[in-house]
DNA sequence: CGCGTTTCTGAGTATTGAATCAGAAAAACT
DNA sequence: AGTTTTTCTGATTCAATACTCAGAAACGCG
């Protein structure tokens, strides 16, 4: 949980900031950039508004702040992949499709930020596909050229293949608030995280992998 | 294209109000509401800020009107779909898709919205809900339990399902901004749509669906 | 053309929200 | 304790933005 840089030499104020990142990176994720007011986030994390301008220069650097939070996720993500560097393409596709899961649950402002900002474009995206998620997706397409070259998945464009995985992934983590409005629904139990997991993998993935690389995947 | 309420009797001024709504429609579904400014719509539909209020009375209620403009289509989808009413739930659902691809390429502001109010939530998730996509997802999860029960579609949960499969669909709709940058992709080309139609029926859908349905599917 | 109606605009007002700053409160250190 | 440094806040400033209104311009119609 604690972003172990240097030493973590005993921070004081630093506890304050943390929290302030955290409300944060939850409101900028959920509302997008403008949406969120300093003075809401302010309040969430109780202090005052100045306190935000003592800790972080303005709102720009808050916002970048809390996004570098998130990429200290990632970066833990490629270096849990990197063990499995010399398996099959397919197989650490299946891999990275359940560590992006259980990521994702565990850190829901990461698919949501990819969603906000990607639909808006501009320079926050940038900055995003530079610092954040811009290599993730590169090693994705990559793993994804590289099954399709083994014949073990349909030959889709690879770029199309990433992103329509992902965002399916990522779908009813995202969208909590419309599956409870809409359909009275919770998706952020045990048992239908369980069954998310179930349907992505054995669902989304099966259907664009050729029949004897999904016999491989089975139980 | 027009909202043919009444018998259309004749518009003079109308035609600017129906510039500005549309304006304001593809700001809102990309930016969300507070990320939009009345001059910014103002200046793209090349009239005067004060204009704007002329035609509508407040941000709010253009907001609505735009969204309004999107309720046509649902309405000519559920018009559409409802001929099919009586073949197997697994046709219905498959033909659903068809179309539901070629609406959201159509006006891809429609799934942007879902997507963007679908995080935030709140009053205006509330108010589409109510107003735009509420029937149409209820509807969507009754063909998937039918399915389910015919014995077509694997049993997941059928919300789960319906949620996965729409984002899924619309997810390289909806990033096309972070597909330019990130991938220097452009999805949007008669190509690239053949083959996300492709991907989305015979891949996606094609996972989720037993192995006699699928056969039913094959050319 | 004359005259009423519709449509539009420039010049404002009021509110909101980001950023500032002097100084209080708390912490750290000797 | 005394003093220095860090951390925080109330009051305020300044820019942006939604909204208003009196009147100009365009249009429709006899």
């Amino acid at each position: 949980m604690k972003s172990a840089a240097t030493v973590t030499p005993l921070g004081k104020g630093d506890r304050t900031a943390a929290r302030i990142r955290e409300v944060a990176l939850d409101q900028f994720s959920r509302l997008g950039f403008e949406r969120v007011t300093m003075a809401g986030i302010a309040q969430v994390a109780g202090v005052s508004q100045a306190t935000l301008h003592y800790h972080f220069a303005d709102k720009d650097q808050l916002w970048r702040s809390a996004m570098l939070a998130l990429s200290a996720v990632i970066a833990e993500e490629e270096r849990l992949l990197a063990v499995a560097r010399d398996a099959p393409a397919i197989a650490q596709l299946r891999m990275a499709l359940r560590l992006f899961l259980q990521i994702s649950w565990r850190h829901p402002a990461l698919g949501r930020i990819i969603a906000l900002e990607g639909m808006a474009g501009g320079e926050r995206l940038e900055w995003l596909s530079q610092h954040l998620f811009g290599t993730r997706n590169r090693r994705l397409m990559g793993l994804v050229e590289r099954a399709i070259a083994d014949g073990d998945l349909k030959p889709f464009s690879p770029a199309q293949v990433v992103i329509t995985l992902q965002t399916g992934a990522v779908g009813i983590i995202n969208l909590r608030p419309l599956l409870r409005t809409n359909f009275g629904i919770d998706p952020d139990t045990p048992e239908s995280r369980a069954e998310h997991e179930e349907l992505v993998l054995d669902g989304l993935l099966a259907g664009l992998t050729n029949r004897r690389a999904t016999r491989k995947g089975e139980r």
